[in-house]
RNA sequence: GCCCAGGUGGUGGAAUUGGUAGACACGCAAGAUUCAGGUUCUUGUGCUCGCAAGGGUGUGCUGGUUCGAGUCCAGUCCUGGGCACCA
């Protein structure tokens, strides 16, 4: 093979992306003729390189981008970068250097191998989180927030090393210990902010099931993740004292069997029941439960423990004097913080109840059994029939349920709620590399919003990164000494820095307008491009960040920014890269360098096989020698298209009515194969099916003859489908591969072409015979075939007839154009 | 414990509506090209019996529905994921 005729991955991709470049191809702006789609990846946290997640991850969406457009669809698909965060910081501290640099130079150097991969992003479009020109708008938001009281403050446990002096996430906490120090980990209380998200939790539900296009389980997670639950609350009173103590329980039809209440230890009524000579045991255990940390504490493992605070609340129900004892499985977040234990019907109360010798009433028995409290060993939780429940006696515990909960209501004992798991979230970081919460301290006026004209914040680069002590910024005299804007006298700011999931919580809407300087976003073209049709990322963001984001365009939505009630039309969630059976990690020394990859095979073999290797939502196996063969594809794809170049570049103008049979044969095979392609990708985004199909027809196209003029005439209609069909998968060799077939304009410009129904239409139809549903024969028949005829010559083919000798046919079941089956015996 | 996926050749996977199981690719085997290795090309390749034609068997397991089941139903086992003292 001369020179010339070698397939050259990187020159030919070098030669594209410069192409696409220079002519702006992907940069859009809103153009009302046309149909908008808005296609989105997940923007990558700059950890120095990109992982093959990402090349999977943006090969699938990078179809998606360039099928649409072909389509004819004003697609908008940006890019850029979650840059703020945790890694930044440590490496700074190992390093010595700054977290900006560290960040910028990974910005950098990842842009670099995106555009290598030949990715059609608007790069016009980037940002940057951490550029102030972004987050100034997310402290904009922040105080907008704020004023509508959506973001406010409480005293919160954090992670505490009491040897470094700073906070630390939970994935930092070791077996209870610090990650760095390895010195014990302590809870400690603090101011934090928070964002209400429990005000949209019944919005955020029940759009659940008005999401059709995002994956069943995604949802299911959210749901369970929100948690709603229906119950009641109910007032105890308190034994010769006055007050009460409420609790939150979805078992009222239990009342009657309440027998002991439980606290929370951070309970605030917790000390104040405490009698004066139980008080030395309750601080004690008070202080141990405080010491464990909250993933122990929260384990199913974790054993229950208690102790009596020494005082007795009343059972509205019974009458009966109930216990109050503090107890460390009892959640001061969720519900009141305190629960009326029903040993009989709860296991965590019957066990406390045993631990503690406490009694036992029962009130619900299955039906035709008499439960002995003395007996059971386990609570009996199901549904059954209410006794020593006064007038609800004899109901079955279903309905009682309703019941109790109207008779609270009705004499004022308790009221019917609904309670959700979900917490508000806590956005406070005792961070440097962060967006500051744009806060001010004041010893007169409280905390005091940066004035719109003191915005932004800008993050102070001049900082010490050691580690120790807290956070930088903390330390920064200059960052933190403030006049406040109210009274003007000397103040603090807040010295934290917002959560990084806060950032990817609007990232999609800056990219609707992201040069836009009056605000977070410039609404008239946020509109137009709203919702993002397409979202593709991993199915680890399930929860929090689509949570998060779906929480924020609801807010952003009230506040007047936007339009829209949900982010994301449609969800796809790739599966992982595996390799070897493992994800691929460091650690395992499993991990395939994206950049070694593509300097060997090219960026078109690297997307290839990320795409065909196995559909986009499950995982995906890695395998070197996989890839060889998409790199051997890719080369016989070349070499077909220049050894036909030079009787395709002569051929006639196309007659489809002048071909002959071979000749319709295989034009047929383009557009059956065009077809498959239009629709597995549109319709099912089976990126692997399609390139199988055209693989197929490959293989058809390398066994032609060209024999007659019209046969050049099909045959560069053939490849010049074939090289369209190709470009959402591998841009550049096919981009090339158009402009040796004679085309001036770029491939990336043309329309996706129709494929011809008449040509896929079959002359001939292959009918399976079965008898007795084996199969037995096949059958060619001509299309129009009537019923008789068919199963006629299915009953008289010899093949047949071996089976069905000395039979007695029953019965002759034909499904037209597919199978005859006869039932003989 | 509860919820959700999934279980198909030596491997990744295909089978879109109940109608030819294993497309496509990898691997393997034989052959051609080559001094040789690599590359490229041709042929074969679920298991099993058979020289062959052909037969039997086969989608985790056990049943069921149906003319016909990888696909539907019931049960069961295994794998992966999510939730889990949430009152």
């Amino acid at each position: 093979m001369s020179a010339e005729l070698k397939y050259t991955p990187n020159e030919i991709e070098a030669k594209w992306q410069q192409f696409w470049a220079d002519k702006k191809t992907f940069t859009v702006t809103e153009d009302p003729a046309k149909p908008k789609y808005y296609l989105l990846e997940m923007f990558p946290y700059p950890s120095g390189r990109i992982h093959m997640g990402h090349v999977r991850n943006y090969s699938i969406g990078d179809v998606v981008g360039r099928f649409k457009r072909m389509r004819g669809f004003n697609v908008l698909h940006p890019m850029g970068w979650d840059a703020f965060g945790m890694p930044a910081e440590n490496a700074a501290i190992k390093n010595n250097s700054h977290p900006a640099a560290w960040t910028y130079e990974n910005i950098a150097y990842m842009r670099d191998q995106l555009k290598q991969m030949g990715l059609s992003y608007d790069w016009d479009r980037e940002l940057a989180t951490c550029d102030v020109s972004y987050y100034r708008w997310e402290q904009k938001l922040f105080l907008e927030m704020y004023q509508k009281g959506l973001a406010y403050k409480k005293q919160s446990f954090v992670n505490w090393c009491p040897s470094c002096e700073t906070v630390l996430a939970n994935e930092q906490v070791e077996d209870g210990a610090c990650w760095r120090c390895d010195n014990e980990v302590q809870q400690k209380e603090l101011e934090q902010w928070f964002f209400r998200i429990t005000d949209y939790a019944q919005e955020l539900l029940d759009f659940t099931h008005k999401m059709p296009g995002w994956p069943e389980r995604v949802l299911v997670m959210q749901r369970n993740w929100i948690g709603r639950s229906t119950g009641c609350e109910i007032d105890f009173a308190l034994e010769g004292r006055e007050g009460a103590i409420r609790v939150f329980t979805t078992r009222q039809d239990t009342l009657f069997g309440a027998t002991f209440m439980s606290l929370a230890p951070e309970h605030p009524l917790a000390l104040e029941l405490t009698t004066p000579e139980r008080r030395a045991e309750v601080e004690a255990f008070i202080d141990k439960v405080k010491k464990t940390d909250r993933i122990k504490r929260t384990a199913d493992d974790f054993e229950k423990e208690g102790v009596f605070t020494g005082s007795y609340c009343v059972n509205p129900a019974t009458g009966r004097s109930m216990p109050v004892f503090l107890a460390n499985f009892v959640l001061v977040e969720y519900g009141t913080g305190a629960v009326m234990a029903v040993p009989t019907h709860d296991q965590r109360d019957f066990e406390f109840a045993k631990k503690y010798d406490l009694p036992l009433v029962v009130v619900i028995q299955p039906q035709g059994e008499a439960l002995d409290p003395a007996a059971m060993a386990a609570a009996y939780t199901e549904p059954g029939v209410m006794v020593n429940s006064g007038r609800f006696d004899g109901k079955p515990s279903d309905s009682a349920k309703e019941e109790i909960a109207d008779w609270l209501e009705q004499e004022g004992k308790g009221k019917k709620t609904v309670n959700f798991r979900l917490r508000d979230w806590g956005v406070s970081r005792q961070r440097y590399w962060g967006n500051p919460i744009p806060i001010i301290y004041c010893d007169c006026c409280g905390a005091v919003p940066v004035p719109d004209t003191d915005l932004p914040v800008v993050l102070p680069h001049d900082v010490a990164f050691t580690g120790e002590g807290g956070s930088p910024l903390a330390r920064l005299e200059s960052f933190i000494t403030v006049d406040c804007p109210q009274c003007g006298k000397p103040a603090r700011r807040e010295t934290d820095t917002m959560d990084t999931f806060v950032e990817s919580s609007w990232y999609f809407l800056r990219y609707c307008s992201p040069d836009f300087e009056g605000g977070m976003v410039d609404k008239a073209r946020t509109d137009y491009w709203m919702s993002v049709d397409q979202y593709i990322g991993g199915i680890e963001h399930a929860v929090l960040h689509l949570l998060y984001a779906r929480f924020f365009t609801k807010v952003m939505r009230d506040l007047g920014h936007i339009s829209v009630d949900e982010p994301f039309t449609n969800l796809l969630t790739q599966g992982m890269v595996i390799k070897d059976g493992a994800k691929m990690s460091k650690s395992k020394g499993n991990v395939v360098d994206p950049d070694a990859l593509i300097k060997k095979y090219g960026a078109d073999t690297a997307r290839l096989f990320s795409l065909f290797a196995a559909p986009p939502e499950k995982d995906l196996d890695w395998n070197e020698q996989g890839v060889d063969g998409c790199y051997r594809f890719l080369n016989r794809v070349w070499k077909l298209v220049h050894e036909y170049l030079s009787a395709v570049q002569g051929a006639v103008a196309l007659d489809v009515r002048a071909l002959t049979d071979e000749e319709r044969t295989l034009r047929r095979a383009v557009h059956k194969t065009l077809k498959k392609v239009t629709e597995d990708i549109d319709e099912r985004f089976h990126f692997n099916t399609a390139i199988a199909a055209v693989m197929e027809l490959l293989n058809v196209l390398q066994g032609a003859r060209l024999a007659s003029p019209q046969s050049g005439a099909v045959m560069k209609e053939a490849l010049d489908l074939l090289v369209q069909m190709l470009a959402p998968f591998v841009p550049h060799i096919t981009e090339e591969l158009w402009q040796q077939l004679g085309h001036t304009t770029s491939l990336a410009d043309t329309a996706w072409p129709a494929y011809d129904p008449a040509a896929t239409v079959d002359e001939e139809l292959l009918i399976v015979v079965q008898v007795n549903g084996k199969l037995r024969s096949r059958l060619s028949v001509a299309v129009g075939i009537d019923e008789e005829t068919v199963k006629a010559q299915a009953l008289a083919d010899d093949k047949v007839k071996v089976f069905t000798d000395g039979q007695q046919i029953r019965k002759v079941i034909y499904v037209p154009g597919k199978l005859v089956n006869i039932v003989a015996g």
